[in-house]
This record gives C-alpha cells, structure tokens and sequence, in this order.
RNA sequence: GGUCGCUUAGCUCAGUUGGUUAGAGCGCCACGUUGACAUCGUGGAGGUCACUGGUUCGAGUCCAGUAGCGACCACCA
C-alpha cells in the first residue's frame, strides 16, 4: 500500500514530535568518546534580560546547522546551552519594573529582597529562552545548561579571580568611570551611548591673583568650576603667555588654582583658548591632572548630588547646582555670555540617564601582557577569523590594552572575593611588617620548616598584637593557597589597607576574615568577567577530578577524573555576531590562554545582523524585535531556519521588513517606527489599526505581553515564503515518491539500468555534496542554501522527477527507477537534515516504512534517525562534465520547443513534430532520449541528422551545435515568425559584432591568453553559424 | 574623528582568481488545474552594476577620489 502524505506539509503537526523523539533517543547528547573527533561549539550565552528575537534565531540556527552537520560527518558534537545573568542589564530591568509598578528602589527593599526578585525574573526568562531554543530545533546537550551565577561558573570564576590576583593581574586602583548616578554604579565605556541634547554653552571669567586681569574659558557644565584644580592654555599661545605659572581665584569658593600649560589638553583654535581643568570629572582633565600632578576634587556623592566638596552647594542635585553656580557667576560679573548648543551627552545604556565622570575606586585587570597574548593567538593563526576582515576589529582593540575595570557597584552578580582591612597609618610599623612578611615569604618558598615561619609570625604578632598574621593579609602559612594579599597605602587617609583574596569558597577562611574584622567588597564583578570564562568553566574547569554535572546530578562517568575538559576543549567554531568581537571574543581568548594555556576556539565566524525595515539593528531598547515564535507559528520553524539561513553571506546584514497580520481579515499592516515605540500608557495596550476592515487589534511587541484571550496581530513577513514554499516543494517531491514506491524492493542498481537522467542526476548530486560541504567549511550559508534549494528545485523537481515518470510507470524499467529515486531521495534528505531537520526527520522516517533498505547504487538499512544518518559522501567519478553539457542540450531543446508552443498559443494537448539538423554524434544522442521530447514537451522527433531540411510552414530555433523546425500546419503566422526570427538573427548580429571588435583589436590577440582568444574565435564561430540558419529561415519566410 | 562594510532588476539579495550575452527569489505580464506540489507549472518583460577618474587587450569585479547608507571604536573644554 503506498503512503499518502497530505498536499501540504504542516510543521505544527511534525514539529514537536521529533522534538520529543530527538531527546528521547538522547539524540543531543555528547560524551567523550575516544573513537570519534570531537567537535564543540559554545553557544553566545543569551542574556536572561527577555526573550530571544530574530538576531537569536539566525545565531542558533547557525550553529545549530554547524553542530548537525559534523554529527552526521561522524563526529562526537557538543552544543553547549546557557544562559547570561547579565548583570547591569537584568538588573536595571527588574529595578525599572519595580520602579514603575510599585515606586520602589532597590535601597527601599534591600540587597537580599532585590536579588531575590531577580532570581525570580531569571527563572522565567531562562525557560522561555531555553523553551524558544528547543522550538527552533537547537541540538544542545540539554543536560549540559549552565548559567553564568550557578556553582560551576561560580567556581571558575572565584578560581580566576584569585589567580589573577595572586599574579598580580588584579589590582585596585582610583580611576575615571563613567558613573550612572541613578543606579548608583560604574558602567563600561561599551555600556554608554551618546545622545545629543539642548544644552548651553557658558562662558565666564577668573580674576587672575595679583593682577587686574581675568582669563575667559567656556564650559558646558559650570557646576564642576567648584572641581577645577587648575586652568590651562596652550604653551604656544602668547595671548597668555605671560599668565602661565600664575594663580587664578574661583569666585565661588575662592581657593587658587594655577594657571598651566599643557599642549595636550588645549586647542587655542577653539573658543577662548583657555579650558578649566576638572580632574575628577572629566577624562581629558583626568589625564592631564596626572600630567601636571594637579589636586582632584570630587564634588560629587554617588547618587549625583555635590557633596561636602561642594561648599554652600553641598546637597544640591548637580543640574540644580548648575543653576545656581550660574547665578552666582553672574552676580559676582563673571559671566561673559551663554550660547544655545547641541551637546553629546554620554548616556548609560541601563538607566538611559546622564553619565557622569566620577573619581572612584576600583578594580582592574592588567592587560598588558594579557592582551598581547590574545594578540599573538591569532596573528599566528591559532584562532582564526571568518570572514578574515574582523580579524582587524580584534587586533585594534586589543592593541589598546586598556586595563579592563571589573567591579560594579551592584547586586546582581559574583561577589569579588576580596575581604579587606584597614591598618592605623605608621610607617614604622608598616616598614617593619614589610622587612618581616618579605622575611617569612622567603622562607616559605625555601620550603624551610614550618616552626620556624611560626616563630616569625609570633614575633610580628608581637609588634601589633592580636593575630595579626591574619589581618596583615599575611596567611599562606595558616591557610597554604587558599589565600594571597596584597596591601596598599589609601591615598586620602594614609591607611595601610589589606585585601586578602579567598580562593573558593573557604567558609572556615571566610569566618576568621570576618573574626578578625576584615569585610568583603560590596561590590560584583562585571558580567563580562565570567563570560570570558564561558568555554572552559562549562566544561568544569577548574575541577579537575569530576565531570561537570548533568541535569544538576553529578556525572560519575569521568571515574575520578574530569574528562569532558580536555576531550572538548578548545573549541571548534564561535559563531557570533560583530558587536561583541571586542567585548566577549577577545576576553575568552585571553581567559582560556590564562586558565587552560590554549585558545577556547579554533574559528569565530562573525554572522550578519538582522536589520529591521528601516534598517536599524534589532535590540530590544529599540523595541523592533521579532519573536521569532510568531514566524514558527506562521510558516514553520524550518522555513524560518531555512530562509534566515539563505540570509547568511559574507558581508551584508539583512533587512528583514516585517507586517503585522490582521487576525480579523488577514490582511498585512506595514510596520511602522510607530509600532515599535508603542507601550501600553496608563494601562491600555497600544493597538494597531487595519487599513482595510477598520478593525484594530493588539499585536505583538518585545514590551508587553497581549492581553489574555484578545485577538492579536501577529509578526509576519512575506520573506519566509521563501522557505516554506520550498518546504512544501520538498514535502510533494517527496509525496510524489513514495506514492510510486509501490512493490519497490531493494538491490543494487545495475550500471546498464543507468539511463541519461541517471547519470545526469548523480552527476549533480556529487557535485552538489562536494559544494555545500566545502561552504560550509567556510561558512558560507547563503551559498550553500542556493545550492540545496537550486538542486532540489530546478534540477531533482522540475527535470529528474519529471524525465523518470514513464519509467515507473513502465513495470520493467519501474523497479530500477525506483530504486533510484528513492536512493537520490534518500541522499537530498540527509543533505538537507541540518538545514530543515524536522522535515527531513518526517519524510526520512516515513520513506522508512516503505524503503527501510535504499541507498546508491548499493542498498544498505537506513539509519534510526535523519538527523543522525552518514553524511553523503559521493564518489568524484560520478561527475561528469560531458554529460552534463549533453544534457543541457536536451534540455535547451525542450525550452525551445516549450517557447514555440507558448509564442503561438497551442495548447499542451496538441502534440508537436520536430526536426533537428545536427552532427551524426549528436543525432545519435537525441534519438537515445527521443521519448523525453514526447514526455516533457508533447513532440515527437520526426527527423534528425545533417540532411533535415526545413519543413514549409514552421516555426523554429537555432542552437549552438543544432537547428530545430516545428511544422505548423495553418498555426504559423507567417509575419509573426518573421519578425521573430529577424529579432533573433539582430540578437545574434550584436554578439558577434562585440566578438568581432575584440578579434580586431590587435593588442587583445597579442596580449590575452592565448585560450581566451581561443575561446573567443570558436564562439564566434558557433554564434556565425546560428546567425546563417536564421538568416536562412528568414530567407524562406521571404524576408531579406 | 578612526576603522570596517555596503550601494547590482520594483523589493530582498548573489556574483568565487578581472574574460562569451550580469543572475536568483519575491513582485509584475501571458497562458495553464487529467494524478507530487496553485505554498504549483510553462513562457515572458524588467538592469547605462551609486558617481568620477585610473590601471588593463578587457572592469560589476582591481586602484584612487566623491556622494549616500550602516556598523564598530574613539571623542567632542
């Protein structure tokens, strides 16, 4: 009994089902396994902010197809699955939305409550995320999810940490940040975004001490005039000359300040010439009070209102302060003017509120030596970029070397393990400790015996009292390498501090820290730090005798050691897009060449971005994100997978212009900029009105969720027809089949049942193996794409499928060409299996009930599951290149014929004549696949050889290497052929003049290669004789 | 400001090392539903390859410049 398969393929049918069977059968699932290669990718771990959009869904399809693919070559493939807890980002989340709902900040709920909460958001947008990904058919090895906060990350990152403070990689230091006063935390310079905004710009004047004089400088923010430590004019500018080393009077506070020239600093083109200089709020000043060893005053408290610095000003919000320092300014006649200007303001990504410049303490990584190391790695090669052009991007912003600020003033996060200690200022004391500590270090490292440190350490408990072998930071002989110190001077006090950074968690440690009056850093680390660590701390490092857990239960398999670190470690491929080349990419290089001493991966591809309409990248800030659950909804998730993925070239991002569909009359609403900013005021969900029945519906949007049981406009884009009308094309090819697979048996197909089409089809096919293969290699989805969908369409649909329907309906040649059928079928589904998996699953698993055993040309059991069958890896001696430019003849033949038939209207059940004048070698041909014209274009082959003639009334056509008539009894006008054949003979007429000049330019013959010239004369030649036999027919219509 | 891309048919995009007549999908026009598929078939129309100059026998492709668009980085007292 033949199978029959509905007309259309319907996703939401078959989807989860193979879902459900993948896991099951433990599909995902990767182990270390000696007997394979292994190869791993990472997944860019999501951040748990919201739900995934389009810009996701090319990325996990990406490495989803990658990780399918090498499954199927016989690799053991990890996908490795999480989630981001994204610090700052999920963070201000959860505080906007409890600002919003409940008026409430963090500091009115408390560090323990304000975790919790977000550990609760967490949960819920890690399933839906996880949930999404699963949809898309993501072949993770689900057990394997890790999340950046959960103990295994944790472990890697306190283990890192204390490394690189025990390196001294790690150190504590004053520093510029650009302060988020409402959150109340350092951002990184990646997390601001500049936005112009009115503004003014001032200018005053400083009485200059001792003289009559005033100096005139502008600034765009008086209020840091009650910060300035200094005022600087270029060195060569002799308008002030005479001034430089002299004191200028603030009229605010009436502190001093020199007058100091600094080249840097200063342009004397703009304004006055002359700039304040505020060292503890302004990144220039910053620099050049370093340079001049100038004061730093900070006027500010965290929360952006000036502080004690701040005289008569103290307490004010810095915008109101700005005001009145104005005023004031004015009173005292120092204000020169005020002008209207467009300033670029800095602007925090998380609480899209001004930054501020802000002197504060903080913690950095070195990356001197860091850096140059991930610079090394891939200027030998060792990583490489696809495309190579990012290679750049990396190397530039690695080359800065910028010590990388990892603290965050927040609550979400990993908690720097670092307990400090604040020691009387003596330098006495402190030059005898140090003389002291450098004496036990010394002998510890000698390894000399232990009573011996003991002894030391009681004398120096002598010299302060009370343990201070533990408070010194000095602990290595009472906890070995749990523990390193390091101990600076504060600057503004003069108190020795002591930081003592804990190795894992230690809580015996831990207790005698807080004993002993130590108190650990309120501050976490930037949500960066243990994303750097991503391909490593997933595999378990640095646990070196247990494989990481499974599903949260511990994985027994490695027998005392963790063999899941170096079986998958390094790496095969990071596939990501460019926005975080400088952020994630570099600092995992670096981080694996500290931790592991080897690069995290081989490859980074760096994929496009999906663009909206408009062109503008898709973010969730900017609201023009797509759930791609509505497009799986819509057309299914294999046609989205196999759209986006056509998406996927080298060097353009893609526009993906999206509709909202009208759920009351189907219609298409445009999207508009409109749409994308809606947010539901005062309650009431935006709605969007359909143009054509008036009714307005909600819609999808990334900002709120529809209201429950509302009909709702749905994200929609005619662009994934695409996808699915090749989906459905695949689905009927496949119909087609196995409703003619009746009585098929298998066995070997012998070389003498090969007809052309044979040939030709598995010409094509290893052609096509052997092309995606290598794009893929190279990462070049698009192209691959192309080639499936052009194979399965234009060459397997439309010529094969259609050139083998006589045969089976003939029933001794309709076992061979099943066989066959269901063999080259057989290998297109494998071929496609990453691509569109669940539809290769279905058809694969349902050609398995009819054809269980298939293959070319020797049958062999097919394999349990698509998605895990042998790559097709065909023999090379099955392309054929002469074979396939005989078929193209055949096939040029027809579409002539078809095109006679379409000029003068006759009917497809009107069967045609044709005659071909042609060489003998070639008549021989045509005579062998004669019963295709008759087949594919209704005509019978009356005549051919070198002595046809033309019949009377005909149409015909002119081909390379032959010339077609079509008798026409009564249906030829003669006027009309006529002037088609004059159109063609023009046609025809216009190449050979551009050969012809070619020929005649004499350098060309001198200079090009001599196959070109070749190649050029022997067209010319065939392009000579097509144009003789329609001047021939021309003749005979009776025209000149 | 620096860097890297992009500009090819109405729309969205391909175009491998320069080499016959520049391609695809969608859309458009005409014709067609007896048996895989109207999410289809057959045929067709549609492009001075952003602009200017250069290299070359030959440029969509290489080089320089101009304009527009985008991304990333840096920065605007």
């Amino acid at each position: 009994m033949p199978i029959e398969l509905p007309k259309q393929y319907d996703p939401k049918d078959v989807q989860p089902r193979w879902i459900e069977f993948w896991q099951k059968q433990h599909l995902f699932d990767a182990n270390p396994n000696p007997a394979k290669k292994p190869h791993t990718i990472m997944i860019p771990l999501p951040n748990v902010t919201g739900a995934l959009h389009m810009g996701h869904a090319l990325n996990g399809t990406l490495q989803d197809l990658i990780t399918r693919w090498r499954r199927m070559q016989g690799y053991e493939a990890l996908w490795m699955p999480g989630t981001d807890h994204a610090g700052i980002a999920t963070q201000a989340v959860v505080e906007r939305r409890m600002l919003e709902e409940e008026r409430k900040t963090r500091h009115d709920i408390g560090r323990e409550s304000l975790v919790k909460r977000i550990w609760k958001w967490k949960n819920e947008y890690e399933v839906r995320i996880l949930n999404q990904l699963k949809q898309l058919g993501a072949s993770c090895d689900w057990r394997r999810t890790r999340f950046t906060l959960d103990d295994v990350c944790s472990a890697a990152v306190r283990k890192t940490f204390f490394k690189m403070f025990k390196d001294g990689f790690i150190f504590r230091g004053k520093r510029l940040v650009n302060w988020d006063a409402y959150l109340q935390t350092a951002v990184a310079d990646d997390e601001v975004f500049h936005e112009t905004v009115k503004g003014h710009f001032w200018t005053f004047t400083y009485p200059v001490a001792g003289t009559n004089e005033t100096i005139a400088f502008s600034t765009t923010r008086p209020e840091t005039m009650l910060g300035d430590t200094a005022v600087a004019v270029h060195p060569a500018d002799e308008r002030y000359a005479h001034l430089v080393g002299k004191m200028v009077r603030l009229p605010l506070d009436g502190r001093e300040v020199p007058i100091i020239a600094d080249a840097i600093l200063v342009d004397r083109n703009l304004g006055t010439g002359v700039v304040k200089v505020t060292p503890a709020h302004d990144p220039n000043d910053y620099a050049c009070g370093q340079r001049h060893k100038l004061q730093m005053i900070n006027i500010l408290n965290p929360d952006g209102t000036l502080n004690e610095n701040a005289s008569r000003w103290q307490g004010l919000d810095r915008y109101e302060a700005r005001k009145q320092v104005v005023a004031e300014m004015e009173k005292l006649g120092h204000l020169v003017k005020i002008e209207d200007r467009d300033i670029e303001v800095a602007h925090s990504d998380r609480s899209k509120t001004p930054i501020e410049p802000y002197l504060s303490d903080q913690w950095f990584v070195k990356m001197e030596t860091l850096a140059e190391n991930a610079m090394n790695a891939v200027r030998t090669g060792k990583v490489r970029f696809y495309p190579g052009r990012y290679t750049k991007t990396y190397l530039d912003w690695l080359g800065e070397k910028r010590d990388w600020c990892i603290s965050r003033q927040l609550w979400w996060g990993h908690r720097i393990p670092v307990w400090k200690h604040s020691l009387p200022s003596d330098p006495q004391l402190v030059q005898k400790l140090g003389d002291l500590d450098a004496t036990i270090e010394k002998i510890r490292r000698a390894g000399d015996p232990a009573a011996k440190i003991e002894e030391l350490l009681a004398a120096r408990d002598a010299l302060v009292g009370d343990s201070i072998s533990v408070r010194s930071g000095f602990m290595a002989a009472k906890y070995g390498d749990d523990v390193a110190a390091q101990r600076i001077v504060d600057e503004k006090t003069g108190e020795m501090v002591i930081l003592v950074c804990v190795q894992g968690d230690r809580p015996s440690v831990e207790a005698d820290l807080n004993k002993f009056g130590f108190t650990q850093d309120p501050d976490v680390l930037d949500t960066w730090f243990s994303s750097a660590l991503w391909p490593h701390a997933t595999l378990g490092w640095p646990d070196e005798t247990h494989n990481p857990p499974l599903n949260g239960e511990p994985d027994p398999s490695g027998h005392g050691k963790n063999t899941v670190l170096p079986y998958f470690y390094p790496g095969s491929v990071l596939i990501t897009s460019r926005d975080i080349i400088t952020l994630w990419v570099a600092r995992m290089v670096i981080t694996g060449l500290y931790n592991m001493g080897d690069v995290p991966f081989k490859h980074v591809h760096v994929h496009p971005k999906i663009l909206d309409g408009f062109g503008q990248t898709m973010s969730k800030s900017k609201g023009n994100g797509v759930d791609p659950m509505d497009l799986f909804d819509k057309y299914g998730v294999d046609a989205v997978r196999f759209t986006i993925t056509s998406f996927a070239g080298e060097n353009q991002d893609v526009r993906l212009p999206v509709g909202y569909e009208c759920p009351h009359c189907g219609d298409v609403i445009p999207q508009s900029l409109e749409h994308q900013t809606a947010k539901p005021g005062g309650g009431a969900k935006p709605r969007v009105k359909c143009p054509k029945c008036k009714n307005q519906s909600q819609f999808s949007s990334p900002w709120f969720e529809p209201d429950p049981g509302e009909l709702v406009a749905r994200v929609v884009s005619e662009r994934f027809e695409y996808g699915r009308n090749f989906c459905n094309k695949l689905w009927n090819a496949s119909r087609f089949a196995m409703l003619n697979l009746e009585g098929y048996s298998p066995g070997p197909i012998a070389e003498s049942d090969l007809m052309l089409e044979d040939r030709w089809i598995l010409s094509r096919l290893a052609t096509t193996a052997k092309t995606i293969n290598n794009q893929l290699g190279e990462y070049q989805f698009d192209a691959a794409t192309r080639a499936l969908r052009d194979f399965t369409w234009n060459e397997f649909c439309d010529w094969y499928v259609e050139m083998i329907k006589p045969r089976l309906r003939d029933p001794d040649r309709r076992p061979a060409a099943q066989r066959m059928l269901v063999g080259v079928l057989d290998t297109l589904l494998r071929l496609l299996s990453p691509f569109t998996p669940f539809l290769c699953e279905e058809l694969w698993q349902r050609l398995g009930e009819i054809a269980p055993q298939r293959g070319l040309l020797e049958p062999q059991p097919a394999a349990s599951a698509c998605m895990i069958a042998a790559w097709p890896a065909l023999p090379d001696g099955w392309r054929d290149s002469s074979l396939e430019s005989r078929f193209e003849r055949l096939q040029e033949i027809i579409v002539a014929v078809r095109n006679v038939r379409a000029m003068y209207r006759i009917e497809d059940k009107v069967e045609l004549a044709l005659h071909v004048r042609c060489q003998p070698d070639v008549a021989v041909q045509l005579n062998d696949v004669a019963g295709q014209f008759e087949n594919l274009a209704k005509t019978v082959l009356k005549g051919v050889g070198l002595d046809v003639s033309r019949p009377g009334t005909s149409a015909s056509f002119s081909l390379n290497d032959a010339d077609g008539f079509i008798p026409l009894e009564g249906v030829v006008d003669r006027e009309a052929e006529l002037a088609r054949q004059k159109k063609e003979a023009e046609k025809i007429r216009g190449f050979i003049t551009g050969h012809q000049r070619k020929l005649s330019n004499e350098s060309f013959v001198a200079k090009a290669p001599p196959e070109v010239v070749d190649q050029v004369r022997e067209t010319l030649a065939g392009l000579e004789k097509q144009l003789a036999s329609v001047a021939d027919v021309v003749k005979q219509l009776g025209g000149d």
